[in-house]
RNA sequence: GCCCGGGUGGCGCAACUGGCAGCGCAUCCGAUUUGUAAUCGGACGGUUAGGGGUUCGAGUCCCCUCUCGGGCUCCA
């Protein structure tokens, strides 16, 4: 275990709402990020530090992370006692609860996780007070010999520095942050047994990571269970099955998507919609090849960054292709295909296509994260800075328009920096880093929007703005990214003519606003736990005939709806009208129109909205008109109508 | 890619220590003709992910592969 990269600290953003698994930012509270320890009674070489603490006069979240991390040294102590040849890595609170990470002669189990939980209670039961105390780096280093990872915390530790905490007959190395005793810990539960690498880093060792979650009272944690609950029924691949919205199959391959004919409607619905407004905004459209030769993806620079998460290159009569990763260079080469004069400038130039990108095998899942994309993307080549700026400014004003009108609640904006010190990870060009990095805080800033900024997160190019979301499991993903390139104009020594008559390189944004489809509609689903607003549903109406006799008026009243451009289907199956009804709830269908004699008498349908509630009978015109009115406007809620 | 845990009709699940693969929903057929969240009856449907091994006998035990899930890492 030697020459391991230093350790980085989680990258963590405030969320809105919901619970993370992550360690806690505040640094105000005592991490166990470099202070840790063992279990072998206490140290007659430390000297006592840290007084009392009054909890109740704390901040709930300073108490949360005392009681958390005291828990994570209560698991590390069962553990000691399950397995004494446990080798202790580190126990931080997140802000769910805490976990902790051991080396053990065998996997665990769920029994153990059993076992483990029973044993913290009966120490929890002895009340025993937590003691910090100081030693000095040399009695650590003798004291912790037989723990490696505990040594290697040691090795950054300064001397003067080095404290442990110790309860009953355990001992950690620990900086700490505690409550008085284990009788402080409150409502746990151990939730879970996963892989972890040690600091961090897949060349160090794995771990085993015991998470458990940890609140208050345990009222708190019972709604953490039931919120870990809801959230699987939001879940867009359950959902996505439930209705008939996409399939993967094994024989296609995983992060293949199958879009099945409801979910391609959800989804041609969006790819119009942005289309327009992107025309409205000055881009053009075009269409380029998913495959294109090596070379063109060696010289812009992603074979050498990016190969590795490229499909392998495909080989005929001595030529090599590529599946296209992203389509980046084939933009450019529209751009380069002739002269540009300055006043054609800002070109932009988009394009609704499939990427290919080779995702590990670990990480594809559902929709969200696949192989294979179609992503909304578009390539703004400008003549100088101030356009840039107008241009980035352009997008996220679209974007705050495109989500406004989606609903998106759970996003956030990321500035995404570079690092200098990383020459392998980026393009090595320091005064192009920081016009690009500049900017774009500025832009930020100018437009109003609240972002986080994040080190070493850019592209292998240039900064980028990112836009992230949070998944219905809590888990963070970035939707989609705008970036300011001049590395890739350089790379292919594109030019146009400026005022002065002289040749320029232009700069170029990239970005997306709808991300990929299948991201997009993974998060809409998830939003809106499948209940498509009118404009996006499958099926936007379901009449129901009551009995046979009345399926040719239903066919009648389909019709005219579908003379409007609507989706309606028609439940004629033998079938009562309370399942028909049923049906339609659970496919969630935003509208059904319940057939019977008065109905066909009057010319009329009587209303039902998704989720309840009888309208009544209403005029089949006037149903037309209410449905119209509500697509028309993409009103997120049945019946209030959206200003546009 | 790494760690751990899974894979049984379309979907959700069952099958004690190895001993005849079952149930609900869906589908299909018939009966019923219905007023705001499940009408009744019947039938069809599985080489237990794939391959190999142990055994008189494997859904069950062992090995390999594929794949899914939870994490970790990665993510233009």
């Amino acid at each position: 275990m030697h020459g391991w990269p230093r350790y980085r600290p989680v990258r963590v953003r405030p969320s809105s709402e919901g619970w993370r698994s992550r360690v806690e930012p505040r640094s105000a509270s005592p991490s166990l990020r470099d202070g840790r320890g063992m279990s072998e009674g206490v140290s007659t070489m430390a000297s006592p530090v840290e007084e009392h603490v009054d909890l109740q006069s704390l901040p709930k979240d300073e108490r949360l992370n005392r009681m958390r991390h005291s828990a994570a040294h209560v698991l590390a102590e069962a553990m000691v006692e399950l397995m004494p040849e446990a080798e202790l890595g580190i126990g931080p609170p997140i802000d769910t609860g805490f976990y902790y990470d051991f080396r053990l002669p065998r996997p665990l189990t769920q029994e153990d996780l059993g076992w483990l939980e029973e044993r913290m209670r009966r120490s929890i039961a002895g009340k025993h007070p937590f003691v910090m105390s100081a030693l000095t780096k040399a009695d650590a280093e003798q004291r912790w010999a037989k723990q490696p990872f505990k040594l290697d915390l040691l090795k950054d530790l300064d001397e003067g520095n080095v404290t442990q905490c110790t309860h009953a007959a355990f001992t950690d190395l620990c900086r700490g942050g505690h409550v008085n005793n284990t009788g402080e810990i409150p409502a746990f539960k151990l939730m879970s047994i996963a892989g972890a690498y040690w600091r961090g880093s897949e060349k160090n060792p794995q771990l085993q990571r015991v998470y458990g979650a940890l609140f208050e009272t345990p009222e708190e944690l019972a709604g953490y269970e039931q919120a870990l609950e809801d959230a699987k029924r939001r879940d867009h691949r359950r959902i996505g099955r439930e209705l008939d919205l996409f399939a993967l199959y094994d024989e296609v391959g995983p992060g293949h998507v199958i879009w099945l004919p409801d979910g391609a409607t959800v989804r041609r619905e969006l790819q119009r919609w942005i289309e327009d407004l992107e025309v409205e905004r000055g881009y053009q459209h075009v269409i380029t090849p998913v495959v294109a030769k090596r070379e063109l993806y060696v010289r812009s620079g992603h074979w050498e960054h990016y190969k590795d998460a490229m499909y392998p290159v495909m080989e005929r009569e001595g030529e090599e292709y590529c599946l296209r990763p992203m389509n980046c260079p084939s933009h450019i080469m529209i751009f380069a295909d002739g002269l540009h004069s300055y006043r054609e400038m800002p070109i932009r130039i988009a394009e609704l296509g499939n990427m290919h990108r080779w995702e590990k095998s670990g990480q594809v899942s559902g929709m969200s994260r696949v192989r294979i994309m179609t992503l909304n993307d578009a390539h703004i080549f400008c003549a100088d800075i101030a356009q840039v700026e107008a241009e980035v400014e352009g997008v996220l004003r679209l974007m705050e328009e495109v989500y406004g009108v989606l609903g998106l609640r759970k996003y956030s904006y990321q500035l995404s920096l570079g690092d200098p010190g990383d020459k392998e990870k980026y393009v090595d060009n320091p005064p192009m880093w920081e016009a690009g990095e500049s900017l774009l805080r500025r832009v930020l800033q100018r437009v109003g929007l609240e972002f986080e900024e994040a080190k070493g997160e850019a592209a292998f190019y240039g900064p980028k703005i990112d836009v992230q979301f949070e998944t219905a499991a809590g888990k963070d993903e970035t939707l989609v990214t705008v970036q300011v390139d001049f590395h890739l104009p350089n790379q292919f020594q594109l030019e146009f003519v400026g005022e002065d008559g002289e040749r320029h390189q232009p700069i170029i944004v990239h970005r997306g606003v709808i991300s990929t489809m299948e991201r997009m509609v993974a998060l809409l689903i998830e939003e809106y736990e499948g209940h498509f607003p009118l404009w996006l549903a499958p099926a936007q109406a379901v009449v129901i005939p009551i009995a046979d006799r009345h399926v040719a008026y239903a066919n009648a009243v389909a019709a005219e709806l579908r003379a409007a451009n609507l989706r309606v289907r028609v439940d004629d199956r033998n079938e009562r009208m309370n399942g028909k009804i049923r049906d339609a709830q659970l496919k969630k269908v935003p509208y059904m129109l319940v057939v019977g004699d008065r109905e066909a008498e009057a010319h009329a349908a009587a209303v039902r909205v998704r989720g309840g509630g009888d309208l009544g009978a209403m005029p089949v015109t006037d149903i037309v008109a209410r449905l119209r009115g509500e697509r028309d406007s993409k009103a997120l809620v049945p019946g209030v109508f959206r200003e546009r």
